[in-house]
DNA sequence: CTGAAAGCGCTTACAG
DNA sequence: CTGAAAGCGCTTACAG
């Protein structure tokens, strides 16, 4: 049963007024009237209507997460699930619900949605689309970008320091006596995937063993599908390389490469060392287990989702924007020890 | 900026009852007012609020869908975060948004969030809590279980038929030539490890070559660790056993398994041939893929949807439960053909 | 400490 | 075809 508050008041004895104080427990009660009024709504079971709060208070303490991906995953994506995860869990501390939606292509839909529901404010996740930011923009709402494709200004962005992480990468494979690498860099219209390109190369260019062009591989898309198809379709060049490691710029590319690799006998990592980059759980599961760069993406959910409660509460922001430090985690796929 | 019907009315020179008929398309209005109305819309960039509208249909036009689980994954849970993707891409068809929110434990702190905020109804996944039953219940919304952990009657279920899933795979193992075979039996107080288990025993009895008691393990949980775990303890128990298959309940448990063996050195499917249950994503992209007993969780989480919809509705709901039948799916972990 | 009144932004009959 | 009025279920000053 839906009661009202005015229900509430009648079999209390008490206004209307009063009920309100003792639910929102602001304003002046009676322990007396405080006491009827608490037993009544525990009888009925009453649950105040939230809609109606937020109309006269405006704010919901609603906000919506906004995933951009042109296929499925959506919410089980290996990656911008656990962002998901991590804003869920620490929305629900603060009492906050949340809204999570999807948008195939350049539309305002979803976004409109979200507005017209009133969010106290926005999380986007994966592709950035400039209509969609001038349309949240321009509504005045709250938001923040998690991993955008792109870099735009006056948009806070949590990101990973994805060039570091290439760098890292390329520390790892070396040090472990790699000279002759193959890599498999994913689209490069996606700000992580050139970064990670480029911090990779740089480091190589440093090593005065720089990457040729040769040596690079571009799949269609960051998807295991593809990183097993590239690999297929290279397979020729790649032996006549002698290539003694893979570095790609994330795990599920890594891991589709690897499945064809060891469906070809390869010995990993004897005979050829693997890493990838973001530590999906997969990554960690795999056999053989995959070296990565692990990217925080518990921590990145949990970021934007207190820089977004500061903004909606209209609290000072510190940054404008936010970087996380990628970390090395060695596996199976590289042995961890040297290869002639 | 958020205008409201009024300011809209102010400059299109017509009363808010008009606007409010061009916004919603139903009752009469005159070409001329319908076309002011919308061009003032466009300018003003105008989204109408839909608290307010909600207020006076009585109708919110979001679902909510409430995940029980004790950990991490939630929404990029590999099972049932499948569900949750299909449910908001169906949803997002029919204009619904949807809330998605966790509750660790046994509180109903979450369903209670739901019903304030007013959902036109609800969709629980995985375990199954029967204060939270209740709690929605008495307040008379719409929801149904998706994968739950226990049938209770009067409860619309979505569910896989496991029993008979359980005795696919045991078809599929005895038809390779199988008669040793391992179980790793996930949490037997879930529906659906236990009624897989069931099937799959049932079956070797009437094949005359019924499981042994100590044939079987029991993972304490149905997770990737467990299964890694559970095997390693039993391990020696395991080869002196001459075992030459094993099925898990479900796929995390069997890649589990899977993982440790391959560490041994133990071929698969040579040596041991492996299937698991359920059929997530990372069961084709393991080396080698594991063969499986595939739930169709995307088409789960569809009908869920389609039903709780008509429920809102309050249209006919044909049946009060819905079983989808699982399908076999053979891949390099059993090898497919016969193993003397 | 408490109640009556106004108002949040819409929709829905009801007159006209 | 259109507008004024009431009402959805709350909160928030304002008197008292």
């Amino acid at each position: 049963m839906e009661y009202t508050i005015k229900e509430i008041a009648l079999r209390a004895g008490v206004s209307k007024s009063t009920v309100s104080r003792v639910i929102s427990d602001k304003g002046y009660t009676s322990l007396e009237a405080r006491e009827k009024v608490l037993q009544v709504i525990q009888e009925l079971k009453y649950k105040p209507n939230a809609l109606a709060r937020a109309m006269v208070s405006q704010r919901t303490y609603n906000i919506g997460v906004l995933i951009y991906r042109r296929h499925h995953p959506i919410a089980s994506h290996p990656f911008y699930g656990k962002i998901l995860d991590a804003i869920l869990t620490s929305a629900a501390r603060l009492n906050y619900s949340v809204f999570v939606t999807t948008d195939h292509e350049m539309s305002v839909r979803s976004s409109d949605f979200m507005l017209e529901k009133r969010v106290d404010g926005l999380i986007l996740i994966s592709r950035l689309q400039q209509n969609v930011i001038e349309n949240i923009q321009n509504f005045g709402v709250p938001y923040i970008m998690v991993n955008g494709s792109t870099d735009v200004d006056g948009v806070i962005h949590i990101v990973g320091r994805d060039e570091e992480g290439g760098r890292k990468a390329a520390d790892h494979l070396t040090s472990l006596g790699h000279r002759n690498i193959y890599v498999l860099a994913g689209p490069q219209t996606h700000r992580s995937h050139h970064l990670r390109l480029k911090g990779f190369r740089h480091y190589m260019e440093h090593q005065e063993t720089p990457l040729a062009a040769s040596s690079i591989a571009y799949p269609g898309a960051s998807t295991f599908e593809e990183g097993y198809s590239t690999m297929q379709k290279q397979w020729d060049h790649f032996r006549s390389g002698k290539y003694s490691a893979i570095f790609a710029t994330n795990d599920m590319i890594a891991l589709g490469a690897m499945k064809f690799l060891l469906e070809q006998s390869v010995r990993i990592p004897e005979q050829v060392a693997v890493m990838g980059f973001d530590d999906i759980d997969f990554a960690a599961m795999f056999s053989p287990s995959l070296t990565t760069i692990r990217v925080n993406m518990e921590e990145m959910g949990t970021q934007a989702f207190t820089m977004l409660d500061r903004l909606i509460r209209k609290e000072q922001v510190a940054e404008s924007n936010m970087e996380f430090e990628p970390e090395l985690i060695v596996r199976q796929s590289t042995g961890g020890k040297h290869l002639g």
